[in-house]
DNA sequence: CTCTCGATTAGCT
DNA sequence: GCTAATCGAGAGA
């Protein structure tokens, strides 16, 4: 299943600056071969997290824990953590080694395997399967074990199929849920696809 | 060891 | 609009 465009390599992962991969990232094909069936996703929807400077950050000031190890290492693995308990997110660490970088994947809209995810998403209207960070990895099947898996395998990975959003279409705005941020949490480093 | 709180979601008022 | 759910990371003693 899928392939059906370029998978990203790590050369793809390696742009330093925040925003600018983000941006990226967007039409972007994200393709999950999971134990219960494979299911893809467009993404439609990123944010930018990155540098030491980022307060927002889990890596902020260079803070490496167990939990931050994965975004100083260099771009195309995965940083899936747990979110008050419940939720698995989904990032894409990026730039370059010993830089703590990553664009958290917060919506995508399935491209296949639909009947998989409407068992994984049972009574969830299509349109919310994967509108938000949780959601997207509900939907796809991403998990704990997936935390610090490289995106080139042949588990998960990003495929690039010459998708790429019109300017006018893209919106920007702060990111969601960073309060506690202070000015950091003003920056526009939410990256919004609104196909028209 | 204990304590706090979170890059959210679903369900209800 | 409000809030319970649910647990590990991170900080401090």
């Amino acid at each position: 299943m899928g392939n059906r465009g370029k998978k990203l390599l790590r050369e793809d992962y390696a742009d330093p600056r925040p925003t600018r991969v983000a941006r990226y990232f967007l039409g972007k094909f994200v393709c999950v071969e999971a134990p219960d069936g494979y299911a893809e996703g467009m993404i439609t929807e990123t944010e930018a997290y990155g540098g030491p400077q980022d307060a927002a950050s889990h890596a902020f000031g260079n803070r490496r824990t167990a939990r931050t190890e994965i975004m100083f290492a260099p771009g195309g693995v995965a940083y899936v953590y747990l979110c008050y308990g419940l939720h698995r997110l989904f990032n894409i660490v990026t730039g370059p080694e010993d830089i703590p970088q990553a664009v958290l994947v917060r919506a995508v809209r399935i491209t296949a395997g639909q009947e998989l995810v409407r068992r994984r998403r049972r009574g969830v209207a299509e349109k919310d399967w994967a509108s938000g960070p949780g959601r997207v990895c509900a939907a796809l099947g991403i998990g704990m074990n997936h935390n610090g898996h490289d995106l080139s395998g042949e588990t998960i990975w990003i495929e690039d199929r010459g998708v790429v959003p019109p300017n006018r279409e893209v919106k920007r705005t702060p990111r969601i849920g960073v309060d506690y941020a202070g000015a950091w949490a003003l920056k526009p480093w939410r990256f919004v696809w609104e196909e028209e």
